[in-house]
DNA sequence: CGGGCGTCCTGTTCGC
DNA sequence: TGCGAACAGGACGCCC
């Protein structure tokens, strides 16, 4: 679920609790998310967090030895607590402070990640990642390079995060209502125009979604237990079967890649 | 080698 | 009401 906008909200929450506090325990209640949590990961209590920043979808907490890289996958969550309270079902691991707080894992279906990277290389999982789509690594020259002779449809190019990360289902279908392209339309057909605006759309739309908190479909909280606001802006998702807001037309539902895929085919060409 | 899809999980919703 | 099937925001990795 959580997608860039959602993944910045929660190290927004998180990052001044945590920041230059000494680890002073990790605990593991659930060791199997997408991958077991390496043992070793307990070699950094006692270590102090120097740095605390996003890059895609994940979030890397930096030691002097180590970065611990975190990932909600599809419905993770991450709350600073004060004062201590049970382990519920699915919180999986506790990182707590020497300030007391504790920083609780949350995640009932598991897709998620904890994992270790030592402080001199960088993680197979972290090597090959596209650029940030907020900064100006991504543009429209860049995503033109990608979309040359890819006869992939466009909604799958940028849900790609070897080309550009953070882009997952919700704001993709989003991003491309507001530049007005089809989803199933070949990367390679579009225009130089609507790679721009797609390239404007995609900044807009996760700029937009971070100011509003992040969207809530279902379970989506931020780092103090509150919701996201930005379901009440989405302009297609989850719309399918009621009117555009641009023309009226009925927003259609399709199915890429296996994902649920809405658009409006008139505005969407 | 690009691209399609199966897979890891649990919870919720929907249809019969 | 109850049950099972379908589906859910990610993304790696296998297969063709």
């Amino acid at each position: 679920m959580p997608e860039l906008p959602e993944v910045e909200t929660t190290l927004r929450g998180i990052a001044p609790h945590i920041l230059k506090q000494q680890i002073t325990q990790i605990i593991i209640r659930q060791p199997k998310l997408r991958w077991l949590i390496p043992k070793t990961i307990k070699q950094n209590e006692g270590e102090t967090v120097l740095k605390i920043k996003r890059r895609g979808k994940y979030i890397l907490i930096s030691t002097s030895s180590d970065t611990l890289i975190i990932h909600l996958g599809m419905s993770g969550r991450m709350q600073i607590i004060t004062n201590e309270k049970p382990a519920a079902k699915h919180d999986h691991f506790d990182i707590i402070f020497s300030n007391k707080k504790i920083l609780r894992y949350t995640d009932p279906r598991r897709f998620g990640a904890l994992l270790t990277s030592h402080a001199n290389s960088t993680h197979a999982l972290l090597k090959n990642l596209g650029v940030e789509p907020l900064t100006n690594d991504f543009n429209a020259y860049y995503l033109a390079q990608h979309l040359k002779n890819k006869s992939t449809n466009i909604k799958t190019v940028i849900m790609n995060s070897k080309i550009v990360v953070g882009v997952g289902n919700i704001y993709a279908c989003e991003a491309l209502h507001i530049a007005r392209i089809n989803p199933t339309m070949p990367a390679k057909k579009l225009s130089s125009l609507q790679i721009n605006e797609l390239v404007k759309a995609i900044k807009f739309i996760l700029k937009k979604a971070i100011k509003a908190g992040g969207t809530t479909l279902k379970d989506f909280r931020d780092s103090e237990g509150k919701p996201g606001y930005f379901i009440q802006k989405l302009q297609v998702y989850g719309r399918e079967g009621l009117p555009c807001y641009e023309c009226e037309t009925t927003l259609t539902l399709i199915r890429i890649a296996n994902r649920s895929t809405v658009f409006c085919s008139s505005c969407q060409k």
